[in-house]
RNA sequence: GCGGGAGUGGUGAAAUGGCAGACACGCAGGUCUUAGGAACCUGUGUCUUCGGACGUGCGGGUUCAAGUCCCGCCUCCCGCACCA
């Protein structure tokens, strides 16, 4: 061997050269196709969230695709046909706002953004089925949304109302109630204001309780965190309603209230200042003008202002009186913006001793304030501080002496009787408003005829394809930018064939990610949105990796689609994600990166200094893939360094391939089995950082072996070798494939199958047992791994520090645990 | 306010109730070198009278044994936020 080729061995690799090496190969091989016809592997879906094509990837999207690829390579690896699909989430504001920037189709931009993506995509390895790519803004996708639409309409499902919907001035559009955060606009921060409106709705409400309920089969499969989000979104809660008859007016009012049981205790009434009811117990009143102004004042209020809990509260007197329907007592209604108008009724019973809100309104009002549960804390007259647990009912007729739980039984049951009211639920979880005033989505399939109404569009018709951006103003302004496409907008009613107009909004893009899952398995089926086949095939997701933004959003509305399509008929499992990982935020000093911050770090930066391989060993290694990565925190120098490591065994060794391990040096050879034991159950939960600490363990026992212990030549360095690359090709593909070759396989390692572990080889020769004396570690003796409780406590008893350090004293008891550890307590 | 999660070296982090700090980063020293931002080796929780002692946010408890389980605090992060 030459000097030249000698310092060329023990260079560090490289990796650009490497990665342009083995790209074309894998173009060629496509070992991660999925679903060929004579495939006899079993199957398993594995899904990473589709990306927005807004720019190209960033380091966020780097790691979500790398713990994705860590898992499918796996599967991969234990011989599974694994699908992990790929697609865009393609239509949105994002496009729509920089189509209307540089003056073009938003088309033109997305479809840009989705080239740069992909061909960053190949680049980072991913090791994607890229067959099975669809776009939401295809019309060959979004016919699907379209029809979808129709069949949730056809079941009453999709229906139109009237109602005060959150709006966003920014965006110029409405929003979800799912899409505004802490009172602002998901998408751009501006403050949500209300405004009247009539929308498409999907009804999400009446699949309240199966969204709730089905949630036990996901527990211990998806973060605790996501199902508590979910559980406290949806909101259920239970009590009952109750009719109060109004003083001077034919119809009575329905409450909802928690605390039946506390009836007696209310001295007041309060109905939503901007509900109907409000307006209609003002009409010709008195009071009238001054309730016109108070329901003025508060609209202007933004929700910003709303959210202070600790405002006072305000309000005016109607004038008018309730009747407690089990005392006929007269209760004072009051109009007030600190109950609201789409909860329950937008009426309550107010009870200021036992719920602060009432406490502080009877406070600021004046009102007088009744114990009727005896908790055993203080007067909330005088504390001001309201009792809302458990106690003994007071004051309160029937119900004396009963507990809160036995009073509340009760007093529904007497209710239900007398038909004064009866049990019921409510749900924080509002109906999902899925119409938008914007340009760049699906059309809603639904014509506007002045004789038949509302005319949904025939299925044979579809897809309603979206007019061209030419010509249209997309600048927002309140009424989306279809109204302007006139031979769009204006057609002949597909019922009477006479003048009618398009609705000119289009839907909220979360309809297109709700059941995208579905799609990729029959990505080409011209016929039909999936089918049946392909989804008993492949669905549900096994495992779904993806950011926790979407605990509520997406994860919900897939969640309930999947439930109607259950319904229809179309697929028979109610829930489309069996396990779902949500992988941490990449940060920089701390903070989210962000241009504005100049925390930025480019993802093609990082990729040009430190190759792929890399990256993405720096993002699996730096902890668990739930927690957040600090890149200031991570050495992607180191993971150059160690990668280099790995990659000259592969020179070093001088065995043939195909040579029998089993000859192989012993103590290199557990060290493997060991390593690919420990790997596979690190990788399966999830712990994937430990899966690559026990590779570098492999890597360094290795080059012991090669250096000072068996030597290069023994089978069990190859077998090591070997191992290392099949464990390295889930993180480190480029690198795991120049090893293999330089083993003398041929590629792909991808496809190499993960090596049997020999049970036989994971059992130690002798193991470290420790003594301990009351719990603190005396001794430490090599024993056998097989060995006995009786035998390690002889052992232990007879050792010279232990019966030094006893002094004659008897043990009072000992405790053994063979073979790591006997205690003594003496 | 309600709900959830987390606090372990200089740093990222390991640890089925059984040897706290695996594996790395960083740092220090060394070997080889014209050179080192290469490779390899050694050391690296704190205190220490060099025997050891102490050590997983704080205070209690259960246990032969607690980072891990239980109770009460403190701090931080996340979600919801007038939902009756």
């Amino acid at each position: 061997m030459s000097t030249e080729s000698n310092d060329r061995e023990h260079a560090a690799y490289d990796f650009a050269h490497v990665q342009e090496k083995w790209l074309p190969v894998w173009d060629r091989i496509e070992p991660f196709k999925s679903g060929r016809a004579d495939d006899m592997r079993p199957k398993k879906y594995v899904l990473d969230m589709f990306p927005y094509p807004s720019g190209d990837l960033h380091m966020g999207h780097a790691e979500a695709y790398a713990l994705g690829d860590v898992i499918s390579r796996y599967w991969v690896q234990k011989g599974f046909n694994v699908m992990h699909p790929i697609g865009w989430d393609a239509f949105g504001l994002p496009a729509e706002n920089a189509a209307i920037k540089r003056n073009e189709d938003p088309r033109i931009w997305t479809y840009e953004n989705i080239a740069t993506q992909k061909a960053s995509m190949r680049r980072f390895a991913c090791s994607f089925d890229w067959d099975r790519v669809f776009n939401t803004c295809d019309p060959e996708y979004y016919r699907w949304n379209q029809w979808l639409f129709l069949q949730l309409y056809k079941r009453g499902l999709a229906y139109r109302k009237d109602s005060a919907v959150n709006w966003c001035p920014g965006c110029q559009t409405v929003l979800a109630n799912e899409q505004v955060v802490a009172g602002l606009c998901e998408r751009c921060d501006t403050a949500v204001t209300k405004k009247k409106l009539n929308q498409w709705y999907f009804k999400i409400t009446d699949y309240a309780d199966r969204l709730l309920d089905d949630m036990e089969q996901l527990e211990g499969k998806w973060p605790e965190k996501v199902l508590m989000m979910q559980r406290n979104w949806i909101g259920r809660s239970m009590g009952a309603n109750v009719k109060f008859a109004i003083d001077g007016l034919p119809e009575p009012v329905t409450i909802y209230t928690t605390r039946p049981d506390t009836l007696y205790g209310a001295t007041f009434f309060v109905v939503a200042a901007d509900s109907e009811l409000a307006a209609k117990l003002a009409a010709g009143t008195e009071v009238e003008k001054e309730f016109n102004e108070y329901l003025e004042k508060i609209k202007a209020a933004s929700d910003i202002d709303r959210l202070a809990t600790d405002r006072p509260k305000t309000g005016v007197f109607l004038g008018r009186y309730a009747i407690n329907p089990v005392n006929g007592e007269k209760l004072p209604i009051w109009a007030s913006d600190y109950v609201l108008a789409d909860y329950g009724t937008g009426a309550i019973m107010a009870v200021p001793a036992h719920d602060q809100r009432d406490l502080d309104f009877a406070r600021a009002m004046k009102l007088p304030v009744r114990v009727v549960v005896d908790t055993g804390e203080e007067d909330p007259n005088e504390t001001g501080i309201a009792t809302g647990g458990d106690g003994v009912l007071v004051n309160s007729q029937g119900l004396n002496g009963l507990k809160k739980e036995e009073a509340i039984q009760k007093i529904i049951a007497q209710l239900e009787k007398d038909g004064l009211g009866k049990a019921s639920r409510n749900y924080r979880l509002r109906d999902w408003l899925v119409s938008r005033q914007r340009y760049w989505g699906t059309p809603i399939p639904i014509v506007h005829c002045e004789k038949c109404g509302e005319v949904p569009v025939e299925e044979k018709d579809l897809p309603l394809q979206l007019p061209l951006a030419e010509g249209l103003d997309l600048k927002p302004k309140g009424t989306s930018p279809l109204g302007a496409a006139t031979d769009w907008v204006n057609v002949a009613c597909p019922k009477c064939a006479g003048p009618a107009k398009r609705d000119t909004d289009t839907m909220d893009t979360f309809v297109d990610s709700s059941w995208y899952f579905l799609r990729y398995p029959s990505s080409t089926n011209h016929d039909e949105p999936f089918s049946r086949k392909d989804i008993d095939t492949w669905l549900p997701v096994d495992q779904y990796v993806g950011g926790v933004t979407h605990a509520i959003l997406h994860l919900l509305y897939s969640r309930f689609f999947t439930k109607v399509l259950n319904d229809i008929g179309m697929l028979d499992f109610n829930e489309p994600f069996t396990r779902l990982l949500n992988q941490g935020m990449v940060l920089m000093d701390g903070s989210a990166m962000s241009k504005s911050r100049g925390n930025l770090v480019r993802l093609s930066d990082e990729l040009a200094h430190h190759g792929v391989d890399a990256i993405r060993l720096s993002m699996v290694f730096s902890g668990p893939p739930e927690d957040d990565v600090d890149w200031a925190d991570v050495s992607p120098s180191g993971s150059v360094k160690f990668l280099s490591r790995a990659w000259r065994l592969s020179g070093d060794v001088s065995s043939a391939p195909g040579v029998d391990f089993k000859s192989g040096d012993l103590s290199l050879r557990k060290a493997t089995h060991k390593a690919l034991n420990d790997a596979s159950f690190a990788v399966e939960s999830f712990r994937f950082n430990v899966a690559v600490a026990r590779v570098m363990e492999l890597v360094n026992a290795t080059r012991k072996a090669i250096d000072s212990g068996c030597g290069a030549a023994d089978p069990a360095v190859r077998e090591a070798a070997e191992a290392i690359a099949i464990m390295l090709s889930l993180v480190a593909p480029f690198t795991a494939e120049e090893m293999w070759e330089r083993l003398g396989h041929a590629p792909s390692v991808a496809l190499a199958g993960w090596p049997e572990v020999d049970a036989t080889l994971l059992v130690a020769d002798a193991v470290e047992a420790v003594i301990q004396i009351n719990g603190k570690i005396k001794e430490r003796i090599e024993v056998s791994p097989t060995i006995t409780d009786a035998e390690i406590e002889a052992l232990a008893l007879a050792h010279p520090t232990i019966v030094a350090e006893l002094a004659g004293s008897t043990p009072k008891k000992v405790i053994a645990r063979a073979p790591k550890l006997v205690n003594i307590v003496a």
